[in-house]
RNA sequence: GCGGGGGUGGCUGAGCCAGGCCAAAGGCGGCGGACUUAAGAUCCGCUCUCGUAGGAGUUCAUGGGUUCGAAUCCCAUCCCCCGCACCA
């Protein structure tokens, strides 16, 4: 498979010890080794008999723009979890489609075909689409075909995903469409769909629903539901639009614009009294109306409404804050409870001549008083009253009155408790009991219902955007006995990271009917109507079971996958009369994948699209069935800051990998953040990942180059050490990887182990046999271990190595015979005496006057004596209790005699045993001191360019300094 | 407001679940040295304060508490980020 350049390199340089690090050269040659020979194309037909497949996903790709280098980490992390599960010796199935459902697609490509400038700038500057393949894109599926393609096929395929193309589908498919229509009949015969009527975002010009993508201004309204308490008025109703319902029995009167135009109208039966502009958005919203008569609100200030649920009769008052283009136009007052109706109350009785003009009589105004109904703690018995005056507000201008208001409706609302004139509601706060109170009231006919937005909606068209109901099927996520399977789902998966279980409990309480079909976009047609197209989040719920059966579909007739088939391959040949023999050898491949081990997905779709994926399988599939394991993603910046194609603040993963290579951008990815964390695609980083891998090659080429002994040679302690190091480092990264733990696991293989590597260069002689044997075994262990996170890089060194690629080789299993206690405990202690040296050495030489023994000639180590390692051997057995300690010491009439030395002794040796693991304290307190410290003399030696003189205490010693067990006494000394 | 996550040394970012080996990994930046004609790359050392011997002092948002011992556990407070839907 080498490309010639490569043996002509090697040829003409025959003194160059090895290959440089050329990432794109080597990686072109597996991409296209891994195309030729199918490598990751996965069928139960590979199996080891008795093997437990995995079946992993991830949520497939919108192309509806570009794949940036968040998207390349989304797919990445899989794709190592797939690669490991190999090693492992597991069947894995790795597949990708395209998700096209929708409006997005369709957005996009109107905005090209109108000429958009931001449009064709994201896709000329952002993702650099070639200026004459633009008509293409004017379809909605050239469009996505084009970004599937050039974009996220390509990014996939550099990137080195192991996915199984063949299964390679989208969702505007007509067999998927297929798929989707069992699914939603069967949910229909189920009685989980329900017809009704719901709030949708509706263009007066264009008299449609738009979406999101459409809206000019007011993309985060949210709609707002009002309560329309029905005043009386003679026969005629004056609904008073709210949002605090509860507020009705401290209404004193009522505002309308004089100036403004109404209307009398005759509404589902009954004679309204309404704003002009609120006829349509009624009629919008499921009302019957005929405008009877048009008059100015002046008409009806001055007269007297009811309030429907005290039956007072309060005054209508002229306001010019009313605003007619809101809800119905006609709103009620309660001063005691808004800042905003205290201070038009106030001014409106300070205005006579105003009054009068609409022959009011300003004595009526005058005795309008504020009706608190209502009590909060931290204010007075009128709250607006004392929220007002507190603030120092006296007109409606006053900017602190918005704040006030506010202020008041949060207090009141998570603080508020109704007084006695509520009945069975008095003395609740009003958080619990509002939408009781509503509702009850709009059942005996007293309040009705109408939508608004928080703000202004305009549309791309310059329409004004208003809220329509609309007839809509509903998935009935609120369904109990649905609720209750998805909840079961839940305890018995695998939630990573594990705090995330909650989440999923709570949004399945809380998720309430979902309307699953759209007016128009790409997807399946709702099966029973025409008109209505199913929506993505709906039609993406159990696509997983898709892939197990999408290649081998291609086969089928679109015609015969009916609801028989897909009955037969789901459920089994019972399930239908007369079962299609296609679909039940389908059913194989089917029953041998499934369930989904684990789904990688992003964090914001818990609330949504995951907790779906839960409803659905517990509804359509058995318990066996049911997703096993979820792993949550978290999100990437770049630079620090959020990416976004529209201000071109993405990096392409094309770029990146042409620029550091795919293993980099992998490591980077991996290595910068667990999978659920969030991250941060900075350059310099990626840079500094690029330099460590090459320095890795570098080393590893070298090691290739020097070669080893094929039989082990005798090694040394240092040989062993690190062995026994590599061996904990095979159980870290093994026991991460079993819980997706992608930073810790490429930590420990990469960085960790580069540290101890460091030490042992240091320490020994490397060029030793028995050293090159131990770092090519080291190597060989390494490479596999890191093979899913650098998989080119890897399959080449390995290859190189043993003639076989990484991803070929096993995962290392744990080898007991080079796990070494003692060996650990005694490089430990050489360690520690180094850096102790080096410690005292570091301090001389920072002294102000020159210490000439910061230099040292001659190092003097003295053991502790023999005494000192009993009473450490009485500590041990002790387990460091100080009292237990001393007692057993005492008796020896030795040691009784040393008293204090003694006592001080014990309690250093105690702090030392202390916190330290019971394993590790018992291989110190089996080590031979003066052997390790002998052995290492040589080293220690050429370290300080010093003598080392090694001395046990007590002998003919004359040590300044105390020696106790695993603390030699350390002296440096200079010749004059 | 509700739900979730977080505040660590110049920056970044581990550690916290299972308290003690934590003045606290790694990376970046900075300083010094080796190599080099030189630069880069690479390698080595240093990088809270004080200190002429492996030490001491003060740190892990703030304030309390538990403990022989707290970055880690508990309580309170302040601040920051994300989601709250019918949209992928």
């Amino acid at each position: 498979m080498r490309k010639p350049g490569i043996g002509v390199n090697l040829c003409a340089h025959p003194d160059d010890t090895g290959m440089e690090y050329d990432p794109q050269e080597l990686e072109e040659r597996w991409r296209e080794r891994w195309a030729e020979t199918g490598r990751y194309e996965a069928d139960p037909a590979d199996a080891a008999s008795d093997d437990d497949p995995t079946f992993i996903t991830v949520p497939y790709p919108y192309p509806s723009g570009g794949m940036h280098i968040g998207h390349a980490r989304t797919y990445t992390v899989p794709d190592v979890y797939a690669r490991y599960r190999r090693q492992q010796g597991d069947n894995v199935l790795f597949p990708i489609a395209w998700h096209v459902t929708g409006t997005p697609i369709i957005g996009a490509v109107e905005r090209l075909k109108k000429g958009e400038e931001k449009q064709l700038s994201v896709l000329r500057d952002t993702y650099d689409v070639p200026e004459d393949t633009l008509t293409d894109l004017e379809t909605p599926m050239g469009f996505a075909r084009y970004f599937i393609e050039q974009h996220y096929k390509q990014g996939m395929q550099s990137l080195g995903l192991s996915v199984d193309w063949r299964r390679e589908f989208t969702t505007n498919d007509e067999r998927y469409s297929k798929f989707i229509t069992w699914q939603y009949e069967t949910l229909r015969d189920r009685g989980l769909l329900e017809k009704g009527l719901h709030p949708v975002k509706y263009c007066t010009n264009e008299k449609q629903p738009v979406t999101t993508h459409d809206i000019l201004e007011g993309e985060e309204a949210e709609f707002q539901e009002y309560t329309l308490v029905r005043f009386g008025h003679g026969d005629t109703v004056v609904p008073m639009a709210t949002l605090r319902p509860e507020t009705v029995r401290g209404v004193t009167n009522a505002y309308i614009a004089p100036d403004a135009d109404y209307v009398y109208a005759d509404v589902d039966g009954e004679q309204w009294f309404v704003s002009a502009a609120a006829v349509e958005k009624l009629q919008l919203q499921a009302h019957d109306v005929t405008v009877e008569r048009r008059v100015s609100g002046a008409e009806l200030v001055g007269e007297r409404v009811t309030n429907p649920i005290t039956g007072d009769d309060v005054l209508v008052l002229p306001a010019d804050f009313v605003d007619p283009e809101n809800a119905t136009g006609v709103v009620m007052s309660v001063p005691a409870h808004s800042p905003d109706d205290y201070v038009a109350l106030q001014e409106a009785k300070a205005d006579d001549a105003r009054m009068a003009e609409y022959g009011i009589d300003p004595a009526d105004v005058d005795a309008i008083e504020p009706v608190p109904i209502l009590s909060v703690e931290g204010y007075g018995e009128v709250p607006a009253q004392s929220a007002v005056e507190e603030a120092g507000i006296t007109d409606s201008a006053d900017p602190a009155l918005e704040k006030a208001t506010k202020d008041l409706y949060n207090k009141e609302f998570h603080a508020g408790r109704l007084n006695d004139d509520y009945g069975e509601f008095a003395g609740e706060l009003v958080e619990d009991v509002r939408t009781r109170f509503r509702d009850a009231h709009r059942d005996e006919g007293a309040f009705g219902t109408m939508q608004e937005f928080s703000e202004d909606v305009v549309c791309r068209c310059g329409g004004d955007v208003v809220v329509a109901e609309q007839d809509t099927w509903f998935l009935r996520y609120n369904d109990e006995a649905w609720k209750q399977k998805a909840h079961r789902v839940v305890s018995e998966m695998d939630a990573i990271p594990e705090n995330t279980r909650g989440e999923y409990d709570h949004t399945i309480d809380w998720l309430n009917e979902w309307p699953c079909i759209r007016n128009y976009g790409l997807g399946t047609r709702l099966p029973w109507d025409d008109d209505f197209v199913i929506e993505p989040l709906s039609d993406s719920t159990v696509y997983m079971a898709y892939y197990t059966i999408a290649h081998r579909l291609q086969d089928v007739p679109v015609d015969e996958l009916d609801r028989e088939f897909f009955d037969a391959l789901f459920y089994g040949a019972d399930a239908v009369d007369d079962a299609p023999d296609r679909a039940l050898e389908l059913r194989e491949e089917w029953d041998y994948w499934y369930p989904v081990d684990y789904r990688f997905s992003a964090n914001d779709l818990i609330s949504n699209h995951l907790t779906f994926y839960l409803f659905h399988h517990a509804e359509l599939f058995d318990r066996p069935q049911w997703p096993q394991g979820i792993v949550i993603m978290g999100m990437g910046l770049l630079e620090g800051e959020k990416m976004s194609s529209s201000k071109g603040h993405v990096v392409l993963p094309g770029k990146a990998i042409e620029e550091y290579g795919a293993d980099t951008v992998r490591f980077f990815l991996l290595n910068s953040a667990e999978p659920w964390q969030d991250y941060d695609w900075r350059d310099d980083q990626v840079a500094s990942v690029k330099n460590q891998l090459e320095r890795f090659w570098n080393r590893a080429d070298e090691r290739i180059e020097a070669g080893a002994p094929d039989e082990r040679p005798e090694l040394e302690q240092e040989d062993r050490w690190l062995l026994s190091k590599l061996q904990q480092t095979v159980r870290d990264v093994t026991e991460a990887m079993e819980a997706s733990e992608t930073r810790s696991a490429s930590q420990a293989a990469f960085y960790n182990f580069e540290e101890q590597l460091r030490w042992y260069r240091r320490r020994t002689e490397t060029e030793r046999p028995a050293a090159r044997w131990t770092l090519q075994h080291v190597l060989e262990t390494r490479l596999r271990l890191l093979a899913p996170f650098v998989p080119f890089l890897t399959n080449e060194l390995h290859e190189r190595l043993t003639g076989t690629p990484a991803e070929d080789a096993p995962w290392p299993d744990v080898d007991e015979e080079f796990e070494d206690d003692a060996v650990e405990a005694s490089e430990a202690q050489i360690e520690r005496l180094t850096e102790d040296i080096k410690g005292i050495q570091q301090s001389l030489a920072n002294a102000e006057e020159d210490v000439p023994e910061a230099d040292p000639d001659r190092i003097r180590i003295t053991v502790a004596a023999d005494w000192k390692r009993d009473v450490f051997h009485t500590v041990v057995e002790e387990g460091g209790n100080q009292g237990a300690v001393m007692g057993t010491v005492m008796q020896d009439p030795d040691l009784r005699e040393r008293g204090n030395a003694v006592n001080d002794l014990v309690g250093e040796l105690v702090d030392f045993v202390r916190g330290r693991e019971e394993s590790e304290v018992a291989a110190l307190s089996e080590l031979d001191e003066f052997a390790a410290y002998e052995a290492a003399t040589a080293f220690l030696s050429r370290e300080f360019d010093a003598d080392v003189v090694l001395q046990l205490e007590g002998e003919d010693t004359d040590a300044t300094k105390h020696a106790i067990p695993l603390r030699p006494a350390i002296e440096l000394e200079a010749d004059e």
